[in-house]
DNA sequence: AAACATACATAAAATTCTTATACATTGGAT
DNA sequence: ATCCAATGTATAAGAATTTTATGTATGTTT
């Protein structure tokens, strides 16, 4: 990930959060629409993703399925049941966190 | 910090913009300040705070004060001339993370 | 032919945080 | 009188995550 360390922590949590919302998608256009969404601010580098996707394949989150298109590989990842589950609990996480930044930022409308 | 990993990245941030608004703080008021505005939910622990301060002192960004109250130990922080700029990048910086977590959280308002 | 995009991967080093421990004072409870 | 909780700072070992650098290979554009 590029710039501010604030994206520390929060790598798994997005990976989730899109495949939840898509179904299945291989690393690269992970990258690519994390790109795509937060318009260039965030750039998820590989020597973070596969790593990432690799342990929560591991931890039985997330499922893999290898395919060839044009002649090169793509791995499609997608939830298991257990990691759909724990997407529910890591986004419950995640706006709380944001709430809770939010309340640091802008201590004024805690009113 | 306890909980979620999502913390990881932003105690500078969480350290710099308190002092920003209180005009100078010690560790330990830090800390109970956090776990207010949290409502609980974030707990810094010693071993992450104690190291954040020295390192953030020794970039210049904050400065020391030493003083004794109650027969105990205090350090007051506050910001230097270059952490106060930084504050403001810093802060910038959390918004619009703050604002891509939301993107990726809930796409559908992107519209 | 070179450069760039697509697509995966790993390894060394840096960074940050957790967990555990340490020391010292004050105040309240047993 | 003694113990425990709260206040206050600190460090060290280990864990976890990320950065930086590198490697392999194919397809596309200039």
């Amino acid at each position: 990930m590029k710039n501010s360390q604030l994206y520390k922590g929060s790598l798994n949590t997005i990976i989730m959060k899109l495949l939840e919302e898509k179904g299945r998608m291989y690393g690269y256009e992970i990258t690519q629409k994390v790109k795509e969404i937060t318009k260039g601010d965030l750039h998820i580098t590989e020597g973070a993703l596969y790593p990432a996707l690799h342990k929560l394949e591991a931890e039985g989150l997330l499922e893999v399925e290898v395919e060839r298109v044009d002649n090169r590989l793509r791995k499609y990842y997608k939830l298991t049941e257990k990691g759909t589950t724990e997407t529910v609990n890591r986004l419950a996480e995640l706006e709380d966190f944001i709430k809770n930044m939010q309340s640091i930022v802008n201590p004024k409308l805690s009113y």
